[in-house]
DNA sequence: GTCTATATCATGATAGAC
DNA sequence: GTCTATCATGATATAGAC
């Protein structure tokens, strides 16, 4: 392992778990083993590091969406797999759709999101395209729009892993028992998106 | 307007836009239009001043929820009161959930959460009740576990808002275009969620 | 109560030895 | 490439005049 690739690593940690503002090189160079100095060498700046481990995490977060969708599938079956590839992806990294949320809301960041628009905006087309279908052949309602459908199946896996210390609170769960609830919910959300959308 | 409450008001702006770490307590004081040290005075610290700030905000996301849920209306109608609550309570403060989830998040706060669970733990339980008695009246599927619902209506409601900017990008949508989808989605909500627990 | 001035400290970044 | 030492800055917080 590269001290580049330990840099990252130990920086998508950082990161993730207290954000931009609230991370510090010196955390990053301590869980990484190296020296702080040393950073600035790899990467000319703090904002520059962040960057790049902001990036792949965006990158790594659409990926399997647009991978999912790209499927010769029927519409049930794409958000099928999309429930179940987030639902694992998640329950590997739990911090990631805070993070990746959270600073695309910071005003430094809408320069880099704008810049994105283009690798992005064909998904939310395809999935309306499946959705078009889909109501052709009569497997759904006619009434269902595509970008309230597409925004509700991300809704519905993303919010509870964001808000996973509100939910434990206002539940009275624990650790467990809300991982146990997350194992449920998958089969939930499929039933629940069928059953709103069949005709 | 007392000093104390423009500080405050300036305080959660500032809070809500830059969260704790990406906050200054100049750009506090600037915001209330009066000296950085009187800030001190009045809050003897930032943390102070922060968790007062997140505590009312916390309260206030919470307090809608929990008069909904105190209604005495069928499941159905609560479900369609806390849609339009959220929806126009979001309308005008669009960075709150954010910043309430963000900042419940962070470790320092975790104890702070915990300390409200005596206060939040009521709600699912209501919520349960009544989904349990609309089963009873055949008013929805016997098959529904009210946790999974309660938290799909929050999800549904609370990811578009939170997720605006990612939301943006990925449908290509301009702020206007943003907001009316948003105007949409509380009947799309409705609707969707009727439409997956009737029988 | 409100301000100015300052103490104290932590951070990102750089310079330079090895 | 890696480290030590240090700078420059900007932040919270305090002391004290008015």
């Amino acid at each position: 392992m590269t001290t580049e690739e330990k840099i990252l690593e130990a920086a998508r940690d950082e990161f993730m778990l207290n954000g931009y503002s609230g991370c510090r090189m010196r955390s990053i160079s301590d869980k990484a083993g190296i020296n702080k100095g040393l950073l600035h060498y790899y990467f000319k700046s703090k904002d520059a590091l962040f960057l790049q481990v902001f990036d792949s995490t965006f990158q790594e977060l659409m990926a399997g969406l647009r991978n999912a969708l790209a499927q010769d599938l029927h519409l049930i079956e794409k958000i099928e797999l999309i429930v179940d590839l987030y639902s694992t992806h998640f329950k590997k990294n739990p911090g990631l759709p805070a993070f990746v949320l959270q600073e695309a809301n910071r005003d430094q960041n809408s320069e880099f999101l704008n810049h994105k628009r283009k690798n992005m905006s064909p998904m939310a087309g395809i999935f309306h395209t499946a959705v078009e279908q889909a109501k052709e052949k009569g497997e759904i309602r006619a009434d269902i729009k595509s970008e309230h459908l597409f925004l509700s199946l991300l809704s519905l896996m993303i919010f509870p892993v964001l808000a996973k210390p509100m939910t434990c609170v206002m539940m009275n769960k624990t650790e467990e028992e809300h991982q146990t609830m997350m194992e449920e919910r998958r089969a939930f959300v499929k039933q629940f998106i069928k059953q709103a959308i069949q005709l």
